[in-house]
DNA sequence: CCTTATCAATTTACTAGTCAAGTGACAGCG
DNA sequence: CGCTGTCACTTGACTAGTAAATTGATAAGG
């Protein structure tokens, strides 16, 4: 048998953990009609409006194909609008957009704080969230040396 | 501006470390033809062979739909095979499949370790690893609950 | 025997993402 | 005035996943 590393352990309960819980959020965000991923991203155009699609894509770390597909989504369901201007596309929320994540946004913030206050004290979410940021401080920085 | 809680902010830098880090994992595996998911999956056989696809979508905690196409895709490349027997199929690696591993577990071990090293001491990671099995572990009944 | 239930696996229709090639509009140079 | 480059975005071909309906083989009852 195989030995694996404590990093490698670590790297497998992250994914299974992001999989499940998301999992978790698309079945709690139906009540709603939207999904997950849909949340992130309304939820980062709602922060930063008007946004182009490309500061966008890097907000949501998706690429630009993905979030130019998602955007076409989410525009049918009438939750943004582009805006044209030179070669460049402003997003910004419908009313339709506001009034969702006004429905959604302290739901669904509370589906996930319930879920991490089940099972870690504030001092261990404190911790895992400083050596989460530093993790993912990291692999952001590969990942755009290894886009260069 | 919306407030966030620490939960959230912690579900956030998961989802990003967890997606870009699947994004070097991929580009690191390429030098052996497989994705991150493929490795995955091929390590969970290489692990529990002979297994059958419903058990191997539990090890995945990935859905029965999941694993049969993934398993027909790992089928065409001759990484493993499926042997009838009833109406249930036991997977496991052919020697292409073994070879595969044993030639990329080692190289995509030492890539995730060195990742995690370079920024979190041996101490930071044990706590981290136990914070992330109490948070998956929860995720996990959850998960199962809402399957009944 | 024939029907029905069961259960693993598959298929269908979908979201969500990747990379890489293609589009379209403008800018600037010759 | 036209060519060429650039830049934001889109599209095509793909992997990877979901939920839900379907298939196919076997066991069990009437």
């Amino acid at each position: 048998m195989r030995k694996n590393t404590l990093s490698s352990l670590i790297w497998l309960r992250m994914a299974r953990f992001t999989h499940q819980s998301n999992l978790l959020s698309n079945e709690f965000l139906k009540q709603f009609g939207i999904t997950a991923a849909q949340f992130d991203v309304l939820n980062q155009v709602s922060i930063y409006q008007p946004i182009t699609q490309s500061q966008l894509a890097v907000k949501a770390t998706v690429s630009e194909g993905g979030i130019s597909r998602m955007l076409t989504r989410l525009e049918q369901e009438g939750y943004i609008q582009r805006k044209q201007d030179w070669k460049t596309k402003w997003i910004s929320l419908t009313a339709k957009g506001e009034n969702k994540m006004e429905e959604a946004f302290e739901h669904q913030l509370a589906f996930q704080t319930s879920i991490v206050n089940e099972c870690l004290t504030k001092e261990e979410q404190k911790t895992l969230y400083t050596l989460m940021t530093k993790l993912q401080k990291n692999t952001e920085l590969k990942i755009k040396s290894s886009r260069t």
